[in-house]
This record gives structure tokens, C-alpha cells and sequence, in this order.
DNA sequence: CTGTAAGCGAGACGGTACGTCGAGTCTTCCG
DNA sequence: CGGAAGACTCGACGTACCGTCTCGCTTACAG
């Protein structure tokens, strides 16, 4: 299942992937994701907007999933916490990027809840979201708390994963689950918490 | 959209709901559910198992969601923190209790995620589900982080909300989203971490 | 199948049936035969229209057809043919009935068409239009034909069947079969033919 | 609503019609036809006996009634009558052609009966009906009578449709409406009177 | 005058079929 | 020979009615 179109050099003969109608799909996921939202979504549809035949959206994507995973990358993609040399800022950076990426107004939430929903039932889909999305971004999050410990603002042996969900859990679930609050204080309560009582192994 | 099954006292004349009916359709959702998962939990797949006709499960509930509550609702009601007069044991309490929700064994991991998916594009859904289980299990816990404030453990003042949501959502958000490991140690963790600094409004 | 409400005087104690809903129903099926036509006539529906349970229809009627026989049997019974004591006249009142019978503005044409297609699947439905609308007809117009043979008019040893079906059947042919034109010319015409030449068994 | 599968010669590109589906279709809609009658004739059955999505069905065929007309052509096209050159027999053979086309043995006079009743409220089949097997039949019939004229039979301004129908109605009427005998007298009498007395406009 | 046997409205029940939609697969033709 | 077009089988959707079956009530004869 190719998730990414780069091309095989070892290809034969023959004509090579079309990009126009690559991007035609993407663009045509993008639109309708925003116009119907990730369930009301359908490879029919998305076909139907980009001109392509279906098969050609299944000879390269495996599901709905992979193929908006792909067309949000190039929208959506991690949006980088500023590297200040503050500790307290860049924590509440973490922070602050879930807020963004759980913002309502993208139309995001409802995507991420749809994509989350479906990777547990679909082992490709999983692997592609981790992959594309959140490992990278919990990379990216683990620097920047290496960092703190490296300036002394976290102990040494902090349990660099535990911090990390302390300061994204909360956004995520309530943004999912409990449709609760998800004020501008948040990040600098998740962040205090976090520089008084770091959790070491 | 009647989720439960409270008599209605004003109830007119015409025959009355079978509850043999209605405990046969729950019964096979639960049995199927469990066999095929939500995603492909279907009504008419329900209707067959629990010899029934169709119409009569859309007459009494909505959607799949509001069904599958109902049918959850009996199974998996919120197990009730032990209340044991301490602090530590009863927040660690709360921690598990999400533990357990969570768990993969009960297959339950994945009918939340399904219907935490469902509820953004189902506001009855939504409704239900926050009325019969994220509202009740919060108010459980937040009778529990009460006891903790006024037996003096944690200060005056307390952001209750943002306690509980610093203990679940981390079990929530790894069982959810990151697939990340969900070991004993996170509530001894994570109720450390409150009671050194708990947010204060 | 209790096609006439005739009371049953061997009826034991109890209720009798209630006039009222009787007529009501009467009078539901011939509002909603007019608005909606024979085919998308649903018992339901009537039953909703006359303020009545379904199985007060069940109990009396067996049919939507037996229904429809007895509504329309108070609206559209035979139109008397007129014995002006001239044969012409009165043989031209055979066509003339039957024109009125089958005329679209009464909606009658699609009402007949219906019923003539359930009585080949119906046989309670059969003899009940027989007995309730062709037989009795035929009576009738019987009746004027014999009155010609007698007059002298038409031979003795006339086969009556035949030409009363000659003076008819063109009528019915034209309007359920072909959607052919019924002109003011068509009585006289089959008139003069009888006459010309009526079939002597 | 293509009811004839002749081929398009400006066909895009794409699959074609897969005759086998086609010929299965019209195949299992015989079979059942005869099995249950038109009435009790679904188009779930049909797609089940013939190995079909519905939806294929849906595709090509707007109703039942335009299903049927197209299977039944197959089998029931118009029996030609014969030019034996005497008008006589000619005449007669319209009459006997009718019988034939009603006659119960087929099956055919409850299709007709359903056919009929149907075009009363779709005006998709009601053309369909005229063009396939009305229309067409009056054609074959048209020319005889006008051999007969030709020949000098019949008199010139002879009505030629009401000729027809005083042939072919009194045997409709009998199979559909009145349920009356048909017997083999019936074409000598009725091709008498019409040489007795044809109608001149 | 009362008991009881219908009839009644309401409407839930198990079903069947509807016509539509989308899934994922397969075939045909065009560039 | 890849890709568009689109027909294919399949399965589920949610709706409409079917004819049957309780309900709890009214009604009106029989005793």
C-alpha cells in the first residue's frame, strides 16, 4: 500500500503515475473533507470532484484514511513549536500546538476523530497515521523537552514521554471526549504543573 | 429519541412496547458488537440476530450510536471508585477507573473510539452520550476530588475540572490516539503529579 | 369477507358496529382514491384519514379492492339507462353508460383499471366485482336489449352476450388498453352495427 | 430508459453492458413472471433468481412494467396474423391473435391485466407499452384491414381503427374485465357483423 | 342494573420490498 | 499500457405498508 507517491526508479516501461490526477485527487479530498466532513466523505465522491476514475484512486491509496492522511499533510502538517531558549515558553508551544491542531475552526477535530475512529480497525491505516503524523510531532515534542532537561529546567530522568501526554492529553480529550472547555490559560496550567512535579522514572 | 426506557406515565392507549423486543436488541448488539466491532456493527445485522424486524429498533432508537449506548450502558456502567477515606488511593482510583474503560480487553477501546468519532457529526448522539456516561463519571470523580479538598489534601481553590481531566486524559488520549503503553505506574504517576501542584484557579 | 355491513341477527350480546366509523371510512377511501388513485392507495393511510384503527378496516373489508368496491359502489353505481321506449336511443344508452363509467374526469378510468388488474390475483375480489358492479350492469342492459327483441328490433335468437359486449367493450378497450379516443360518434356507430347486423346464435 | 439494448455507436470509453447480466435479467423476470404472477413480482426476486445487484437493474429498466415488456417481447411478440389473401381469414385471424394474447394458458392476461393498470399511473410504461406492443400490433392489424379495402371488402372510408376494435375489444374485454366465456365462435360472428356492416367514417 | 362480550382507537410487532448509495472489483477503450 | 469511464456484485441504508397482535376503553345486549 503506498501512502506516498515518490516514484519507483525501478519502474519499468510503460507510463508513470499521472501527477496531474494525483493532485487533482488531493485537492478534490481536500474540498470535500472541508464541505462534508471526514464521515460523509466517499472515494465516489472524491472521484467524482477530481475527474479520475475510482480505480485510480485505489491503485494508490488503501482507504479513505490514507488518502486524507495524505491530503492533510501537505495542509495540516505539524506546525513547528518556536525553538525561544525559554523552557516555559517552548512547554507551552507543546501545548499550544495541539489547541491549534484540535482548533474547531479548521474543520480539524472532526477529521482527527474520524481518523482515530477508523485506525482501530485498519492496520494500514494506523501505521500511516503514526508514522505521517504522530510520531513526527511527538519527535519534534521530545527536543524540546530534552532541551529543557539539557538547561536544568527538568531533571535528569524525567519521563520524557509522561511529560509530553501531560501537556497534550488534556487538549485532545477534551476536544474529542468531553467537549469540554479548552480556554487560553490551559497551556500555562499544564506547563506549571509540569516544571513543579516532572515525573522521573 | 428515547435512550432509556423510563415508563412513560402519560402514556396513551395502543399496545405497549414489548420489552422481550427490547432486551432481544440490545442482547444481539451487544453479542455483535463484540463479534464484528462498531465500524461494522450494522442494524439490520442486529435486527436478524435478535429476530426482529428493523422497524422496530428505528423506532426506538436514532442512530447505531444511541443503540450501542444503551446496550453499553447495562455492561459497562461507570464501575464506582472505591471510596476508601484516602486521597492517594482514591484519585489512583480514578486513574484506573479510566484504566479499565479503556481497556483493550473489553474490546471496549474501540466502540469509544467509534462513537467519540460519531458524535461529531450526531449532536443526539453527542447529547446522549455526555448525559449517559462522560457527565455521570465526571461527577463521580468530582465528588471524589472534592473529599480530597476538604479533607485538606489538596488546596481551596482547586481547578476540579482540570485535576480530573490531568488524571484521565493521559490513559485516554495513549488508548485513543498514540497507542502508547498504558503501564500500572501511570496512576501513581500522574496522582503524584496533582498532588505536588495542583492548579489552583 | 363481509362485503355489506348487513347486521348478523344471530349475533350474540356485545357491541355492534359502530355506524359511525363505517362511514367515516366510506368516506376516507373515496377522498384519498381521488387525491392519490388506486395504486397508491394504502389502507394505512385511510385509516389515518378517517380517525380510525386499522383493524376496524381488516375486520370488514378484506381488501383494499373490496373497500374501494363498496365506496365507490355509493358515488358510481350504475347510471340508469333511460327506456325511452325507442331501441336506438336506448341501445345508444349502453354506450353512452359505459363512456360516462370509464371517464377520466372521474378518475374512474384508473380506479377500474386497478381493480381489474387485483380481481385476476383476487378471487374474494373477483366475485365481489362481479356481483356488486358487472353482473348487476349486465342486467340492465340486458334487459334493454331483450326489450328490442321483443319490439321486433332485433331478430329472435339474438345472442344478447355479444352484443352487449359489442356496445361495450370498444368503450372499455379504448380507455384502459389503447388510450384511444372515445368521440361522441362512437354510440351511434356501434348502434348501427348491432342493428345492421346483431349475431343470432 | 433504454428498453431496447441496441448499441450506442458514440459509447465513451468505459465497461459496456455485460449481455450476460442482460439476458439473465430478462431470463429470471420469465421465470418468475410465470411463477408468482406480475403482481407478486419484486425486483429484489428477479435480481436474486438472475445473480444481479439490484442496482443493475435500476440501471437499465425504470419499473417493473418496463421489465416485463421488454422480457415478455422476447416471447410474446406479435404472433403475425396470416395474408392468406381471403379477407375472411384474415379478418378472423385478428380476432384469433387476440385470443391467443389473453389467453390464460400463457400466463399472459394477469400480465396484461397488471401491465395495464400500471400505465394508468407511469407515463414512462405507458409509452413504452403503445410503442412496444400496442402500437405496433394495430399496425399489423391496420394493413389487413386495408388489404380488405384494397380488395374491395370492405367499402372505401372505411374506419379502419373502429373496425379493429370491434374486432379485438369484445375478446379483451372478456379476459380482463368481465371474465366472460371466449369461444371459438366468436371470430366468425364478430368478422360478420364487420362485413356486415363496416363502419364508414 | 349489571356483567360480559364484542367493537373500538391506538399503535407496536415481525416482515417484505422499496429505491438509493457507496464499496471495491472488473472490463473496455482511448491517447 | 496507464488511466478515464463506468458497469458490475454486494450489502446496508432508512422508509413505507403489510397484516397481526395486544392494550385499555366504551358500548349495549343478556340475564
Amino acid at each position: 500500500m503506498p501512502t506516498e507517491g515518490q516514484a519507483d526508479p525501478t519502474a519499468g516501461s510503460g507510463r508513470r503515475r499521472d501527477p496531474r490526477s494525483h493532485q487533482a485527487i488531493l485537492d478534490a479530498t481536500l474540498d470535500l473533507v472541508e464541505d462534508v466532513g471526514y464521515a460523509r466523505l466517499t472515494i465516489e465522491g472524491i472521484a467524482a470532484r477530481a475527474g479520475v476514475g475510482k480505480s485510480t484512486i485505489y491503485r494508490w491509496w488503501s482507504s479513505k484514511g490514507a488518502l486524507v492522511i495524505e491530503a492533510l499533510g501537505e495542509v495540516l502538517d505539524p506546525p513547528p513549536v518556536p525553538l525561544t531558549g525559554d523552557t516555559r515558553s517552548e512547554l507551552s508551544g507543546i501545548v499550544a500546538q495541539a489547541m491549534r491542531l484540535y482548533s474547531d475552526e479548521t474543520g480539524a477535530r472532526t477529521i482527527i476523530a474520524g481518523l482515530v475512529a477508523d485506525m482501530h480497525h485498519d492496520e494500514d491505516l494506523r501505521d500511516a497515521l503514526l508514522d505521517r503524523f504522530i510520531r513526527p510531532r511527538r519527535a519534534g515534542n521530545r527536543v524540546i523537552v530534552e532541551r529543557a532537561i539539557a538547561r536544568g529546567d527538568l531533571p535528569d530522568g524525567t519521563d520524557v514521554e509522561l511529560v509530553i501526554d501531560r501537556l497534550v492529553a488534556p487538549v485532545s480529550y477534551r476536544a474529542l471526549v468531553t467537549w469540554g472547555e479548552i480556554g487560553d490559560d490551559l497551556p500555562g496550567a499544564l506547563v506549571d504543573a509540569v516544571l513543579a512535579h516532572p515525573n522521573v522514572r
